[in-house]
DNA sequence: TCTGGGGTCCTAGGACCC
DNA sequence: TCTGGGGTCCTAGGACCC
């Protein structure tokens, strides 16, 4: 295969980036151990039952012609698919193990291999032939996964991440710099990755509604109204501009979390405190598995009405005793409004940095 | 009876020090 | 008695992504 070169070094950037999206990942692996699900509206997420509050994490295809999909309550996807629809649970170790699996057959090639999460992740390549690297990658990816994939193939990793969507599902999507413009120049700036809709609004108000214009702007311009950092940065999307490398470093954590939505509103704050301590023993035990004690301690908190307030504090020294992130977690409660009903709570710790060398 | 759970990164503004 | 300006750390909040 001498088309494929050799694997680029860490930091290198590669003539060609490719990415990789599993197609309807989560649903996929599920039927995978369920054949007999195959051809059914399938909905995966919260704990599969569509009368209690919760949201899709993955919709099949199939499901997706009912106008669902990503995000949505499942009480409201349940109002929309028929009676056959099949609802699920999250299982994240099964997604975990078979994400593995697809990693590892991504690094089966000469290339580097960024993860970007489970069902995803940017190849870099200096092969003189893109189009048939990424027609192997996915042919690979469903002899030794039995999973269906589609690609984006790119100048950079901004490009090859829209391109994907061109090639979904099951398909292989093209974007680079010569047809950045022509293709973009006029789709709404929510198309760029990294833009979302409330970006979008300041945008408007500024005048610039399309790729195009959001590429023409003054730098100066977006500097001054989104920051010195971000507005720069969201003229180099609007320009298909983005120089980051493929990073094949193995990711590391710097934070971990856990949040609970409750069935039913909470009113006592008691039981608030005490739910604060319930999760901050899991993020115990999830920094302890990573070796590194919480530097940081915040809890999120979810109203109801919908309102969403943080407040974090940093510990008089690093710890990773449970009691100590506990009571840093129950601190924080005691500063939010207790005279309102919680849908919502979270509590994380921020890591120390790994030592050295990232 | 809408609106999860896991993360990352950026910014504004205050405190504090020199 | 007046009180600038730079640097750093911390908290709160927000945007975005899968």
């Amino acid at each position: 295969m001498p088309r494929h070169v050799r694997p680029p070094g860490p930091g290198e950037r590669t003539r060609w980036v490719l990415h990789v999206d599993l197609d309807e990942f989560i649903a996929a692996v599920e039927v995978l151990r369920q054949p007999e699900l195959a051809g059914k509206p399938i909905i995966v997420g919260g704990r599969g039952d569509p009368t209690e509050r919760g949201v899709i994490a993955t919709a099949s295809y199939e499901a997706r012609k009912y106008g669902v999909g990503s995000g949505m309550p499942l009480r409201t996807a349940a109002r929309k698919l028929p009676e056959d629809a099949v609802y699920l649970s999250v299982d994240k170790p099964a997604y975990e193990e078979a994400s593995a699996t697809v990693m590892e057959v991504l690094r089966s090639f000469p290339v580097a291999v960024e993860v970007l999460g489970w069902d995803e992740a940017f190849v870099g390549t200096d092969t003189d032939d893109p189009q048939a690297l990424a027609e192997e990658i996915r042919a690979a990816l469903l002899q030794r996964t039995g999973l269906h994939s589609s690609v984006g193939i790119g100048d950079n990793k901004l490009q090859a991440k829209i391109a994907t969507s061109f090639g979904k599902p099951r398909g292989v999507g093209r974007l680079t710099s010569e047809e950045w413009s022509d293709v973009m120049g006029d789709r709404p700036t929510t198309a760029l990755w990294g833009i979302g809709a409330k970006t979008a609004r300041r945008l408007d108000a500024l005048g610039i509604t399309t790729v195009r214009q959001l590429a023409e702007t003054d730098t100066q311009v977006l500097a001054e109204t989104l920051g010195p950092t971000m507005g720069p940065w969201f003229r180099r999307l609007g320009r298909g501009v983005d120089s980051s490398p493929v990073d094949p470093t193995p990711w590391v954590a710097r934070a971990h979390g856990r949040e609970t939505t409750f069935q039913t509103d909470l009113e006592d704050w008691d039981e608030v405190a005490a739910e604060a301590r319930r999760l901050a023993e899991q993020v115990t035990l999830d920094i302890a598995a990573e070796g590194r004690p919480a530097a940081r301690v915040g809890v999120k908190i979810r109203y109801t009405p919908f309102e969403t307030r943080q407040r974090s504090l940093t510990l008089p020294e690093p710890s990773g005793e449970a009691s100590v992130i506990a009571a840093a977690a129950v601190e924080l409660i005691g500063r939010l409004d207790h005279t309102r009903k919680v849908r919502l709570l979270g509590v994380r710790a921020e890591m120390v940095s790994p030592p050295d060398g990232q």
